[in-house]
DNA sequence: CGATAATATTTTGACATCGAACTATTCGAT
DNA sequence: ATCGAATAGTTCGATGTCAAAATATTATCG
């Protein structure tokens, strides 16, 4: 992250800003991760189960545009989560290429287990912003996430 | 992520933002890797290249706590860099427990072959927002960056 | 001085992550 | 009906990442 770094107006602030969103969502997931709000799940495991609890079944494929990771990271998360009894496999009838995930039992109470602990953590940590600053931050981290395509 | 939860207002807002910010980063950095502005650098490994080159040379620790990470994959990285001939080891003479991180010729060349196309880039990617809505939008980031200990 | 504590790094084992190559299955166009 | 393209997942190899245990070295205290 560059901190010595001479350039023009518009890269210096642009650097700034950039090293301050990075390191404020490192920070905030490291922190979250140190309070152990998720239990024993990595982050990528919850957001499966998080996932698939608030939308119901998925394939694997629509898991893994959910949580925004690749075809064959999905396969090895689904793989743990499997081997621990939360989520189970299953073969689509008709076109047999497709695998659905499901919640198990288990599964389904370890978000409810977990969950809103989660939120309350992230609450507080929120809470060094007031509401309109929050909203704030969300819109522009909106403007900033859909980048320039959107144009 | 969630996306169907119903919550107290404070919550809904609360996980929406978190959502927004985390969503925004993930996208950005991805949008960074797509266009290849760090060559073939993995992140870790350019962020590492470029504390060294503005900063000078550091202590395998000092490396560490630059980037955020921890120890064992500071290890990792260096290891990594050392292979391709970006950087040096060298035990301090002092202190044998010591370990500091030059850059090599070859490091330098490459953060200059590197760094203003990456800054470039950003700049690219952030015009979507004013300078005085990246302003703001560093300004929140710092305070939820630091959290509530620092009330 | 010598035992113990502290510090800096490495190793190990587990999970995440990606891209590329691969398998299996389905679809499409001729 | 068949062959080639598209699609869904898996496998492989490389890197990153962490926590915990191990190693090496230095500092400290009685």
């Amino acid at each position: 992250m560059p901190t010595h770094f001479t350039g023009s107006r518009a890269e210096m602030r642009t650097l700034d800003t950039f090293i301050k969103l990075t390191r404020c969502t490192n920070s905030l997931l490291a922190r979250l991760a140190e309070r152990n709000t998720i239990s024993d799940l990595t982050y990528s495991q919850f957001a499966v189960l998080e996932a698939l609890y608030h939308l119901g079944s998925m394939t694997q494929g629509e898991v893994g545009s959910k949580i925004l990771k690749s075809t064959s990271n999905i396969t090895t998360v689904i793989d743990n989560l499997e081997r621990a009894g939360l989520v189970r496999r299953e073969r689509d009838a008709k076109d047999r290429r497709v695998i659905h995930i499901h919640l198990t039992e288990a599964g389904s109470g370890k978000v409810e287990a977990v969950f809103p602990g989660h939120v309350a953590a992230l609450v507080e940590e929120f809470s060094v912003l007031s509401a309109s600053e929050q909203h704030t931050l969300g819109e522009l981290c909106k403007k900033l996430g859909k980048g320039m395509e959107s144009k």
